[in-house]
RNA sequence: GGCCGCGUACCCAAGUGGUUCAAGGGGACGGAUUGCAAAUCCGUUAUUCGUCGGUUCGAAUCCGACCGCGGCCUCCA
Protein backbone atom coordinates (compact mmCIF):
# COMPACT_ATOMS: atom_id res chain seq x y z
CA UNK A 1 0.00 0.00 0.00
CA UNK A 2 1.35 3.61 -1.10
CA UNK A 3 1.46 6.58 1.33
CA UNK A 4 -0.55 9.52 0.23
CA UNK A 5 1.20 12.97 2.10
CA UNK A 6 -0.28 16.36 1.72
CA UNK A 7 2.79 18.66 0.85
CA UNK A 8 2.69 22.25 1.63
CA UNK A 9 5.31 22.80 -1.56
CA UNK A 10 2.83 21.76 -3.70
CA UNK A 11 -0.45 22.04 -1.39
CA UNK A 12 -1.29 18.51 -2.20
CA UNK A 13 -1.24 15.19 -1.49
CA UNK A 14 1.57 13.42 -3.27
CA UNK A 15 3.04 10.12 -3.27
CA UNK A 16 5.39 9.08 -0.67
CA UNK A 17 8.86 8.08 -1.97
CA UNK A 18 11.88 8.63 -0.14
CA UNK A 19 14.97 10.31 -1.57
CA UNK A 20 17.04 7.35 -1.17
CA UNK A 21 14.67 4.04 -1.15
CA UNK A 22 14.21 2.47 1.83
CA UNK A 23 15.89 5.39 3.84
CA UNK A 24 13.27 8.34 5.41
CA UNK A 25 15.19 11.36 6.78
CA UNK A 26 13.10 14.09 8.41
CA UNK A 27 13.68 17.29 10.50
CA UNK A 28 11.57 18.97 12.89
CA UNK A 29 11.75 22.35 14.06
CA UNK A 30 11.84 22.64 17.57
CA UNK A 31 11.57 25.43 20.33
CA UNK A 32 13.83 28.30 21.10
CA UNK A 33 14.40 27.76 24.24
CA UNK A 34 13.85 31.03 26.21
CA UNK A 35 10.87 30.02 28.09
CA UNK A 36 8.84 26.48 29.49
CA UNK A 37 7.08 25.01 26.84
CA UNK A 38 3.38 25.30 26.07
CA UNK A 39 1.39 22.27 24.84
CA UNK A 40 0.98 23.90 21.03
CA UNK A 41 5.15 22.69 21.23
CA UNK A 42 4.32 18.85 21.88
CA UNK A 43 2.14 18.44 19.07
CA UNK A 44 5.03 18.60 16.32
CA UNK A 45 6.80 16.25 18.04
CA UNK A 46 3.51 13.63 18.54
CA UNK A 47 2.57 13.65 15.51
CA UNK A 48 6.72 13.00 14.12
CA UNK A 49 7.15 10.29 16.78
CA UNK A 50 3.45 8.66 14.74
CA UNK A 51 4.88 9.62 11.63
CA UNK A 52 8.24 8.10 12.53
CA UNK A 53 6.58 4.84 14.40
CA UNK A 54 4.68 4.65 11.15
CA UNK A 55 6.99 4.61 8.70
CA UNK A 56 8.93 2.05 10.53
CA UNK A 57 6.84 -0.09 11.00
CA UNK A 58 6.08 -0.02 7.01
CA UNK A 59 9.73 -1.57 6.69
CA UNK A 60 11.44 2.22 6.12
CA UNK A 61 14.77 3.41 7.79
CA UNK A 62 14.53 6.63 9.88
CA UNK A 63 16.08 8.77 10.77
CA UNK A 64 14.48 12.38 12.66
CA UNK A 65 16.26 15.43 14.03
CA UNK A 66 14.85 17.76 16.12
CA UNK A 67 16.84 21.18 16.73
CA UNK A 68 17.02 23.05 19.58
CA UNK A 69 17.62 26.67 18.98
CA UNK A 70 19.50 28.13 22.09
CA UNK A 71 21.64 31.06 20.35
CA UNK A 72 18.50 34.22 19.74
CA UNK A 73 17.99 37.53 20.84
CA UNK A 74 14.61 36.00 23.06
CA UNK A 75 17.11 34.24 24.89
CA UNK A 76 19.59 36.69 25.82
CA UNK A 77 16.67 39.44 27.17
CA UNK A 78 14.83 36.22 28.80
CA UNK A 79 18.49 35.71 30.70
CA UNK A 80 18.95 39.06 31.39
CA UNK A 81 15.31 39.40 33.23
CA UNK A 82 16.17 36.81 35.25
CA UNK A 83 19.57 37.28 36.17
CA UNK A 84 20.86 34.22 35.07
CA UNK A 85 23.61 32.69 32.59
CA UNK A 86 21.99 32.31 29.10
CA UNK A 87 23.51 28.86 28.21
CA UNK A 88 22.46 27.55 31.67
CA UNK A 89 18.74 29.13 30.71
CA UNK A 90 18.72 27.32 27.11
CA UNK A 91 19.79 24.09 28.92
CA UNK A 92 17.39 24.16 31.68
CA UNK A 93 14.58 24.87 29.26
CA UNK A 94 16.02 22.03 26.61
CA UNK A 95 16.38 19.75 29.92
CA UNK A 96 12.55 20.27 30.73
CA UNK A 97 11.46 19.75 27.31
CA UNK A 98 13.07 16.37 26.60
CA UNK A 99 11.46 15.35 29.83
CA UNK A 100 8.10 15.88 29.13
CA UNK A 101 7.99 14.97 25.28
CA UNK A 102 10.05 11.20 26.91
CA UNK A 103 6.49 11.08 29.28
CA UNK A 104 4.52 11.73 25.69
CA UNK A 105 6.00 8.59 24.20
CA UNK A 106 8.36 10.65 22.11
CA UNK A 107 11.55 8.90 22.63
CA UNK A 108 12.52 8.07 19.09
CA UNK A 109 14.34 11.16 18.30
CA UNK A 110 17.48 10.60 16.59
CA UNK A 111 19.50 13.87 16.93
CA UNK A 112 18.89 16.91 18.87
CA UNK A 113 21.49 18.92 17.68
CA UNK A 114 22.14 22.59 19.41
CA UNK A 115 22.70 25.83 17.25
CA UNK A 116 25.57 27.03 19.49
CA UNK A 117 27.27 23.88 18.17
CA UNK A 118 27.12 24.43 14.64
CA UNK A 119 28.47 28.14 14.57
CA UNK A 120 31.44 27.01 12.30
CA UNK A 121 29.43 25.35 9.35
CA UNK A 122 26.81 28.40 9.39
CA UNK A 123 29.79 30.77 9.07
CA UNK A 124 31.14 28.35 6.20
CA UNK A 125 27.35 28.59 4.58
CA UNK A 126 27.08 31.55 4.83
CA UNK A 127 30.61 32.87 3.19
CA UNK A 128 29.35 30.30 0.60
CA UNK A 129 25.92 32.56 0.24
CA UNK A 130 28.50 35.65 -0.31
CA UNK A 131 30.70 34.05 -2.49
CA UNK A 132 27.92 33.41 -4.96
CA UNK A 133 26.48 36.63 -4.94
CA UNK A 134 23.09 35.79 -2.50
CA UNK A 135 24.19 37.76 0.45
CA UNK A 136 25.70 40.92 1.45
CA UNK A 137 27.43 42.64 4.30
CA UNK A 138 26.74 45.40 6.07
CA UNK A 139 28.67 46.22 8.30
CA UNK A 140 29.10 43.38 10.72
CA UNK A 141 25.21 41.95 10.16
CA UNK A 142 25.01 39.88 6.42
CA UNK A 143 21.50 39.59 5.41
CA UNK A 144 20.08 37.12 2.20
CA UNK A 145 19.00 39.06 -0.78
CA UNK A 146 15.86 37.92 -2.03
CA UNK A 147 15.62 39.35 -5.10
CA UNK A 148 18.61 37.37 -6.82
CA UNK A 149 16.48 34.02 -5.52
CA UNK A 150 13.95 33.90 -8.29
CA UNK A 151 11.53 30.96 -6.86
CA UNK A 152 12.07 33.32 -3.06
CA UNK A 153 8.37 32.60 -1.62
CA UNK A 154 7.66 29.10 -3.45
CA UNK A 155 6.44 27.45 0.03
CA UNK A 156 4.32 30.14 1.43
CA UNK A 157 2.85 31.30 -1.57
CA UNK A 158 4.21 34.98 -1.40
CA UNK A 159 5.00 37.31 -4.18
CA UNK A 160 7.87 39.97 -2.46
CA UNK A 161 6.27 42.83 -4.45
CA UNK A 162 2.71 42.08 -2.74
CA UNK A 163 4.67 42.20 0.86
CA UNK A 164 5.65 45.40 0.53
CA UNK A 165 2.16 47.05 1.53
CA UNK A 166 2.18 45.12 4.51
CA UNK A 167 5.64 46.70 5.47
CA UNK A 168 5.35 48.68 8.61
CA UNK A 169 7.44 51.33 10.34
CA UNK A 170 10.86 50.55 11.60
CA UNK A 171 10.86 47.35 9.41
CA UNK A 172 13.26 48.83 6.63
CA UNK A 173 16.17 48.97 8.84
CA UNK A 174 19.84 49.38 8.25
CA UNK A 175 20.88 49.16 4.78
CA UNK A 176 19.17 46.14 3.63
CA UNK A 177 18.51 46.16 0.24
CA UNK A 178 15.33 44.76 0.13
CA UNK A 179 12.85 44.94 3.06
CA UNK A 180 12.37 41.08 2.61
CA UNK A 181 15.79 40.28 3.10
CA UNK A 182 16.48 38.67 6.62
CA UNK A 183 20.07 38.33 8.91
CA UNK A 184 22.14 35.38 8.12
CA UNK A 185 24.50 36.89 10.36
CA UNK A 186 24.01 39.59 13.71
CA UNK A 187 26.82 41.59 14.55
CA UNK A 188 27.19 41.89 18.50
CA UNK A 189 25.85 44.05 20.44
CA UNK A 190 28.32 45.79 23.45
CA UNK A 191 25.73 44.86 26.04
CA UNK A 192 25.44 41.52 25.00
CA UNK A 193 26.47 38.69 27.33
CA UNK A 194 29.97 37.14 25.86
CA UNK A 195 28.46 33.51 25.84
CA UNK A 196 26.61 34.51 22.25
CA UNK A 197 29.36 36.47 20.71
CA UNK A 198 31.25 34.08 18.35
CA UNK A 199 34.17 35.20 16.07
CA UNK A 200 33.14 34.97 12.67
CA UNK A 201 35.09 36.67 9.04
CA UNK A 202 32.40 39.42 9.82
CA UNK A 203 33.30 39.97 13.34
CA UNK A 204 31.32 39.43 16.25
CA UNK A 205 27.84 38.52 16.43
CA UNK A 206 25.89 35.54 16.27
CA UNK A 207 23.47 33.74 13.82
CA UNK A 208 20.68 35.20 12.51
CA UNK A 209 17.13 32.89 12.81
CA UNK A 210 17.18 30.32 10.06
CA UNK A 211 20.39 29.12 9.00
CA UNK A 212 20.71 26.96 12.19
CA UNK A 213 18.10 24.57 10.53
CA UNK A 214 19.72 25.18 7.32
CA UNK A 215 23.41 23.82 8.25
CA UNK A 216 22.18 21.29 10.67
CA UNK A 217 19.99 19.50 8.60
CA UNK A 218 21.77 19.41 5.43
CA UNK A 219 24.84 17.89 8.17
CA UNK A 220 22.56 15.28 9.69
CA UNK A 221 20.37 14.59 6.96
CA UNK A 222 22.19 15.36 3.93
CA UNK A 223 21.56 18.04 1.20
CA UNK A 224 18.14 16.87 0.29
CA UNK A 225 16.23 14.90 2.78
CA UNK A 226 12.48 13.85 2.53
CA UNK A 227 10.40 15.70 5.32
CA UNK A 228 10.38 19.05 6.98
CA UNK A 229 8.35 19.89 9.29
CA UNK A 230 6.98 22.60 11.53
CA UNK A 231 3.88 24.59 12.66
CA UNK A 232 1.75 26.64 10.08
CA UNK A 233 2.92 29.46 11.39
CA UNK A 234 6.81 28.54 10.64
CA UNK A 235 5.98 28.76 6.94
CA UNK A 236 6.91 32.40 6.24
CA UNK A 237 9.28 33.31 7.16
CA UNK A 238 11.40 30.87 8.84
CA UNK A 239 10.76 27.57 6.35
CA UNK A 240 10.35 30.00 3.22
CA UNK A 241 14.14 31.23 4.17
CA UNK A 242 15.68 28.05 5.09
CA UNK A 243 14.42 27.18 1.38
CA UNK A 244 16.38 29.90 -0.08
CA UNK A 245 19.64 29.87 2.23
CA UNK A 246 20.24 26.05 1.53
CA UNK A 247 19.13 25.97 -1.98
CA UNK A 248 20.29 29.23 -2.96
CA UNK A 249 24.23 27.48 -2.18
CA UNK A 250 23.48 24.38 -3.25
CA UNK A 251 21.24 24.11 -6.11
CA UNK A 252 19.45 21.03 -5.35
CA UNK A 253 16.28 20.72 -3.75
CA UNK A 254 16.11 21.09 0.35
CA UNK A 255 13.57 19.12 1.31
CA UNK A 256 11.06 16.70 -0.46
CA UNK A 257 8.04 17.67 1.65
CA UNK A 258 6.91 19.92 3.78
CA UNK A 259 4.46 19.10 6.68
CA UNK A 260 2.76 21.67 8.48
CA UNK A 261 0.84 21.03 11.89
CA UNK A 262 -2.00 23.19 13.02
CA UNK A 263 -1.82 25.24 15.86
CA UNK A 264 -3.28 24.72 19.12
CA UNK A 265 -5.60 27.23 20.11
CA UNK A 266 -7.53 28.06 23.35
CA UNK A 267 -10.76 29.56 23.08
CA UNK A 268 -10.49 29.57 19.25
CA UNK A 269 -7.14 31.38 19.88
CA UNK A 270 -4.13 30.59 19.02
CA UNK A 271 -1.85 29.66 22.17
CA UNK A 272 0.49 32.57 22.22
CA UNK A 273 2.25 35.10 24.36
CA UNK A 274 1.81 38.67 23.34
CA UNK A 275 -2.50 38.05 24.60
CA UNK A 276 -3.37 39.28 28.04
CA UNK A 277 -6.24 36.82 27.80
CA UNK A 278 -3.84 34.24 26.92
CA UNK A 279 -1.63 35.21 29.39
CA UNK A 280 -3.78 34.56 31.96
CA UNK A 281 -4.30 30.67 31.01
CA UNK A 282 -0.40 29.96 29.92
CA UNK A 283 0.58 28.92 33.16
CA UNK A 284 -2.02 25.85 32.83
CA UNK A 285 -1.07 25.15 28.99
CA UNK A 286 2.69 24.71 30.49
CA UNK A 287 3.83 21.31 29.24
CA UNK A 288 5.06 19.93 32.66
CA UNK A 289 2.00 21.59 34.57
CA UNK A 290 -0.43 19.45 32.34
CA UNK A 291 1.25 16.61 32.50
CA UNK A 292 1.28 17.27 36.38
CA UNK A 293 -2.52 17.29 35.96
CA UNK A 294 -3.13 14.14 33.41
CA UNK A 295 -2.13 11.64 32.57
CA UNK A 296 0.69 11.95 29.36
CA UNK A 297 -0.93 9.31 27.37
CA UNK A 298 -4.40 11.87 27.39
CA UNK A 299 -2.54 13.99 26.16
CA UNK A 300 -1.38 11.97 23.09
CA UNK A 301 -4.40 10.96 22.68
CA UNK A 302 -6.60 13.74 22.46
CA UNK A 303 -3.73 15.78 20.22
CA UNK A 304 -3.86 12.78 17.63
CA UNK A 305 -7.82 12.11 17.82
CA UNK A 306 -8.28 14.79 14.79
CA UNK A 307 -5.77 15.40 11.71
CA UNK A 308 -2.42 17.04 12.48
CA UNK A 309 -3.40 19.63 9.80
CA UNK A 310 -6.37 20.88 11.80
CA UNK A 311 -5.87 23.04 14.68
CA UNK A 312 -6.78 21.99 18.29
CA UNK A 313 -8.67 23.88 19.99
CA UNK A 314 -7.26 22.90 23.82
CA UNK A 315 -9.91 23.25 26.64
CA UNK A 316 -10.94 20.95 30.38
CA UNK A 317 -14.43 19.97 28.25
CA UNK A 318 -12.12 18.40 25.25
CA UNK A 319 -9.95 16.77 27.79
CA UNK A 320 -12.42 15.47 30.00
CA UNK A 321 -14.28 13.76 26.48
CA UNK A 322 -11.24 12.44 25.12
CA UNK A 323 -10.65 11.05 28.77
CA UNK A 324 -13.64 9.43 28.44
CA UNK A 325 -13.17 7.96 25.59
CA UNK A 326 -9.49 6.83 26.49
CA UNK A 327 -11.28 5.18 29.43
CA UNK A 328 -13.41 2.95 26.84
CA UNK A 329 -9.82 1.09 26.27
CA UNK A 330 -8.48 0.77 29.45
CA UNK A 331 -11.61 -0.62 30.55
CA UNK A 332 -11.53 -3.33 28.15
CA UNK A 333 -8.10 -4.05 28.47
CA UNK A 334 -8.65 -4.72 32.42
CA UNK A 335 -12.03 -6.56 31.51
CA UNK A 336 -9.53 -9.42 29.55
CA UNK A 337 -7.18 -9.64 31.96
CA UNK A 338 -9.62 -10.47 34.20
CA UNK A 339 -11.82 -12.83 32.12
CA UNK A 340 -8.27 -14.37 30.49
CA UNK A 341 -6.07 -14.22 33.57
CA UNK A 342 -3.45 -12.57 31.09
CA UNK A 343 -2.73 -9.02 30.65
CA UNK A 344 -3.08 -8.41 26.89
CA UNK A 345 -0.48 -5.43 27.60
CA UNK A 346 2.04 -8.43 27.61
CA UNK A 347 0.17 -10.91 24.83
CA UNK A 348 1.89 -11.32 21.74
CA UNK A 349 -0.27 -13.35 19.61
CA UNK A 350 -2.50 -10.99 17.34
CA UNK A 351 -5.36 -12.22 15.45
CA UNK A 352 -4.13 -13.12 12.71
CA UNK A 353 -2.27 -15.68 14.45
CA UNK A 354 -4.79 -17.40 16.39
CA UNK A 355 -7.38 -17.72 13.20
CA UNK A 356 -7.03 -21.53 14.08
CA UNK A 357 -9.41 -20.58 16.84
CA UNK A 358 -12.17 -19.35 14.93
CA UNK A 359 -14.80 -22.27 15.11
CA UNK A 360 -18.34 -21.13 14.55
CA UNK A 361 -20.15 -18.55 13.04
CA UNK A 362 -19.43 -15.98 15.80
CA UNK A 363 -16.18 -16.50 16.08
CA UNK A 364 -15.52 -16.56 12.26
CA UNK A 365 -17.57 -12.94 11.99
CA UNK A 366 -14.87 -11.79 15.26
CA UNK A 367 -12.17 -12.40 13.37
CA UNK A 368 -13.23 -11.17 9.94
CA UNK A 369 -14.17 -8.18 11.76
CA UNK A 370 -11.05 -7.52 13.19
CA UNK A 371 -8.74 -8.33 10.16
CA UNK A 372 -11.06 -5.30 8.33
CA UNK A 373 -10.15 -3.32 11.26
CA UNK A 374 -6.56 -4.01 10.86
CA UNK A 375 -6.55 -3.42 7.17
CA UNK A 376 -9.30 0.01 8.12
CA UNK A 377 -6.83 1.27 10.04
CA UNK A 378 -3.48 1.04 7.71
CA UNK A 379 -5.19 2.50 4.84
CA UNK A 380 -5.96 5.49 7.46
CA UNK A 381 -2.46 6.25 7.90
CA UNK A 382 -1.12 5.27 4.78
CA UNK A 383 -3.94 8.57 3.83
CA UNK A 384 -1.67 11.84 4.97
CA UNK A 385 -1.15 10.06 8.51
CA UNK A 386 -4.91 10.54 9.51
CA UNK A 387 -4.57 9.38 13.18
CA UNK A 388 -7.98 10.82 13.80
CA UNK A 389 -9.64 8.68 11.57
CA UNK A 390 -7.10 5.70 12.80
CA UNK A 391 -8.41 6.19 15.97
CA UNK A 392 -12.19 6.31 14.99
CA UNK A 393 -11.14 2.58 13.88
CA UNK A 394 -9.72 1.74 17.45
CA UNK A 395 -12.91 2.27 18.72
CA UNK A 396 -14.62 0.16 16.55
CA UNK A 397 -12.42 -2.46 17.25
CA UNK A 398 -12.65 -1.74 21.45
CA UNK A 399 -16.68 -2.26 20.50
CA UNK A 400 -16.28 -5.78 18.63
CA UNK A 401 -14.05 -7.14 21.69
CA UNK A 402 -17.02 -6.32 24.03
CA UNK A 403 -19.32 -7.76 21.88
CA UNK A 404 -17.36 -10.83 21.21
CA UNK A 405 -17.13 -11.27 25.25
CA UNK A 406 -20.42 -10.37 25.45
CA UNK A 407 -21.76 -12.97 22.77
CA UNK A 408 -18.89 -15.82 24.09
CA UNK A 409 -20.40 -15.07 27.42
CA UNK A 410 -16.79 -15.09 28.31
CA UNK A 411 -17.05 -13.91 31.79
CA UNK A 412 -19.16 -16.65 33.11
CA UNK A 413 -18.23 -19.78 30.64
CA UNK A 414 -14.66 -21.00 30.16
CA UNK A 415 -14.40 -21.16 26.39
CA UNK A 416 -10.36 -21.46 25.76
CA UNK A 417 -10.55 -21.18 22.10
CA UNK A 418 -12.95 -18.14 22.52
CA UNK A 419 -10.54 -16.49 25.26
CA UNK A 420 -7.58 -17.00 22.78
CA UNK A 421 -10.05 -14.75 20.18
CA UNK A 422 -10.77 -12.35 22.33
CA UNK A 423 -7.08 -11.98 23.33
CA UNK A 424 -5.99 -11.76 20.36
CA UNK A 425 -8.30 -9.01 19.20
CA UNK A 426 -7.10 -6.54 22.13
CA UNK A 427 -3.62 -7.67 21.23
CA UNK A 428 -3.96 -6.34 17.39
CA UNK A 429 -6.00 -3.12 19.28
CA UNK A 430 -2.90 -2.76 21.27
CA UNK A 431 -0.19 -3.41 18.65
CA UNK A 432 -2.44 -0.61 16.87
CA UNK A 433 -2.11 1.77 18.98
CA UNK A 434 1.08 1.58 19.70
CA UNK A 435 2.05 3.16 16.38
CA UNK A 436 0.33 6.02 17.76
CA UNK A 437 2.07 5.62 20.85
CA UNK A 438 -0.62 4.71 22.78
CA UNK A 439 -1.21 1.62 25.39
CA UNK A 440 2.17 1.64 26.00
CA UNK A 441 1.21 0.10 29.17
CA UNK A 442 -1.49 -0.62 31.85
CA UNK A 443 -2.74 2.99 33.23
CA UNK A 444 -2.06 3.43 36.85
CA UNK A 445 -5.75 2.92 37.66
CA UNK A 446 -6.02 1.29 41.22
CA UNK A 447 -3.64 2.17 43.45
CA UNK A 448 -3.83 6.21 42.50
CA UNK A 449 -1.98 8.43 44.67
CA UNK A 450 -0.02 5.62 45.20
CA UNK A 451 -1.44 5.73 48.72
CA UNK A 452 -1.84 2.30 50.17
CA UNK A 453 -4.21 3.28 53.18
CA UNK A 454 -6.92 4.60 50.97
CA UNK A 455 -6.99 1.08 49.05
CA UNK A 456 -7.36 -0.54 52.50
CA UNK A 457 -9.66 1.68 53.63
CA UNK A 458 -12.05 1.38 50.46
CA UNK A 459 -11.47 -2.80 50.57
CA UNK A 460 -12.52 -3.02 53.67
CA UNK A 461 -15.99 -0.55 53.09
CA UNK A 462 -16.42 -3.16 49.70
CA UNK A 463 -16.29 -6.06 52.13
CA UNK A 464 -18.19 -4.59 54.85
CA UNK A 465 -21.13 -3.17 52.19
CA UNK A 466 -20.52 -7.04 50.40
CA UNK A 467 -22.09 -8.17 53.80
CA UNK A 468 -24.77 -5.97 53.56
CA UNK A 469 -25.65 -6.54 50.55
CA UNK A 470 -25.77 -10.54 51.19
CA UNK A 471 -28.19 -9.87 53.93
CA UNK A 472 -30.07 -8.04 51.62
CA UNK A 473 -29.50 -4.46 53.13
CA UNK A 474 -29.51 -2.58 50.22
CA UNK A 475 -29.62 0.60 51.82
CA UNK A 476 -26.75 0.72 54.12
CA UNK A 477 -25.16 -1.03 50.48
CA UNK A 478 -25.72 2.01 48.81
CA UNK A 479 -25.58 4.59 51.37
CA UNK A 480 -21.63 3.44 50.96
CA UNK A 481 -21.52 3.31 47.49
CA UNK A 482 -22.90 6.97 47.32
CA UNK A 483 -20.65 8.22 49.94
CA UNK A 484 -17.57 6.77 48.27
CA UNK A 485 -19.14 8.17 44.44
CA UNK A 486 -18.88 11.62 46.79
CA UNK A 487 -15.30 11.14 47.27
CA UNK A 488 -14.53 10.22 43.69
CA UNK A 489 -14.85 6.40 44.08
CA UNK A 490 -16.87 4.29 41.71
CA UNK A 491 -17.84 1.17 42.37
CA UNK A 492 -18.73 -1.94 40.16
CA UNK A 493 -20.51 -5.21 41.35
CA UNK A 494 -19.47 -7.96 39.26
CA UNK A 495 -19.96 -11.46 39.30
CA UNK A 496 -17.08 -11.92 40.98
CA UNK A 497 -16.66 -8.93 43.60
CA UNK A 498 -16.67 -5.10 43.79
CA UNK A 499 -13.89 -3.41 41.44
CA UNK A 500 -13.38 0.33 42.51
CA UNK A 501 -11.74 2.96 40.58
CA UNK A 502 -11.53 6.59 40.51
CA UNK A 503 -13.40 8.79 38.62
C1' G B 1 -4.20 45.60 1.90
C1' G B 2 -1.68 40.64 0.24
C1' C B 3 -1.28 35.32 1.13
C1' C B 4 -3.17 30.82 3.55
C1' G B 5 -6.58 27.78 6.20
C1' C B 6 -11.23 26.63 8.32
C1' G B 7 -16.95 26.58 8.83
C1' U B 8 -20.05 18.77 9.05
C1' A B 9 -25.44 16.89 14.64
C1' C B 10 -26.09 19.55 21.41
C1' C B 11 -20.25 19.41 21.78
C1' C B 12 -15.59 17.28 19.63
C1' A B 13 -14.35 15.12 14.95
C1' A B 14 -13.39 11.79 10.07
C1' G B 15 -14.91 12.08 5.15
C1' U B 16 -12.60 16.20 -0.82
C1' G B 17 -17.43 13.56 -7.17
C1' G B 18 -21.26 8.26 -7.20
C1' U B 19 -21.96 0.77 -4.48
C1' U B 20 -23.04 2.14 3.94
C1' C B 21 -20.46 9.56 1.74
C1' A B 22 -22.80 11.51 6.14
C1' A B 23 -17.04 7.28 10.31
C1' G B 24 -15.81 7.59 15.43
C1' G B 25 -15.87 9.86 20.44
C1' G B 26 -18.53 12.84 24.33
C1' G B 27 -23.51 13.98 25.86
C1' A B 28 -28.78 12.81 25.90
C1' C B 29 -32.81 9.34 25.54
C1' G B 30 -34.86 4.24 25.23
C1' G B 31 -33.87 -1.34 25.74
C1' A B 32 -30.89 -5.86 27.56
C1' U B 33 -28.12 -6.91 32.04
C1' U B 34 -28.13 -5.48 37.51
C1' G B 35 -31.59 -5.83 44.01
C1' C B 36 -30.49 -0.71 42.37
C1' A B 37 -26.19 1.20 40.12
C1' A B 38 -21.54 0.93 37.44
C1' A B 39 -19.33 -1.44 33.32
C1' U B 40 -20.70 -3.78 28.73
C1' C B 41 -23.99 -4.80 24.64
C1' C B 42 -28.35 -3.23 21.39
C1' G B 43 -31.11 0.98 19.49
C1' U B 44 -32.38 6.36 18.73
C1' U B 45 -30.09 11.37 18.23
C1' A B 46 -27.46 15.54 10.55
C1' U B 47 -32.61 13.45 3.90
C1' U B 48 -28.04 17.01 5.58
C1' C B 49 -22.70 19.17 5.48
C1' G B 50 -21.95 28.41 6.87
C1' U B 51 -25.25 31.13 2.90
C1' C B 52 -26.59 31.88 -2.18
C1' G B 53 -25.71 30.66 -7.08
C1' G B 54 -23.08 27.59 -10.93
C1' U B 55 -20.66 23.03 -13.28
C1' U B 56 -22.28 17.75 -13.56
C1' C B 57 -26.51 12.31 -15.05
C1' G B 58 -24.75 12.92 -9.91
C1' A B 59 -21.40 17.38 -4.91
C1' A B 60 -20.48 17.97 1.96
C1' U B 61 -16.69 16.94 -1.82
C1' C B 62 -15.34 21.06 -8.07
C1' C B 63 -16.14 26.63 -9.49
C1' G B 64 -17.88 31.73 -8.14
C1' A B 65 -19.78 35.29 -4.75
C1' C B 66 -21.00 36.43 0.11
C1' C B 67 -21.04 35.81 5.59
C1' G B 68 -18.36 34.16 9.93
C1' C B 69 -13.81 32.42 12.45
C1' G B 70 -8.62 31.88 12.61
C1' G B 71 -3.39 32.12 11.00
C1' C B 72 0.78 34.50 8.46
C1' C B 73 2.90 39.04 6.30
C1' U B 74 7.13 41.31 12.99
C1' C B 75 9.10 36.74 17.37
C1' C B 76 6.33 32.16 17.39
C1' A B 77 5.35 24.82 17.40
Amino acid sequence: MTMRVYNTLSREKEMFEPVVPGKVGMYLCGPTVYKPAHIGHAVGPIIFDSIKRYLVYKGYSVHWVVNVTDVEDKIIVEAEKRGVDVMELARDLERQYVDGLARLGVRSIDAMPRASEHIGGMIEHIQGLIERGYAYVVGGDVYFDVSKDKDYGKLSNRKQEEQLSGTRDGLVDKGKRNPGDFALWKAAKAEEPDAVKYESPWGKGRPGWHIECSVMAAKLLGVTFDIHGGGMDLIFPHHENEIAQSESLTDKPFSKFWLHHGLTRFNTKKISKSDADMARVMVDLQLNNLLAKHPAELLRFLILSSHYRAPIDFSPETLEAAGKGLGTFHRLFERLERVIGASPYKAEKRIEQVRDQANGPVAAAFLDEVLGDQVRFLEAMDDDFNTAAAIGVLFDMAGRVNRFIEQTRLETKRDEAAAVLASGGATTLIFLGRLLGLFEQAPETQSVGGDELTGELVKLLIDVRAMARKSKQFEIGDEVRKRLDGLGILLEDRADGTLWRRK
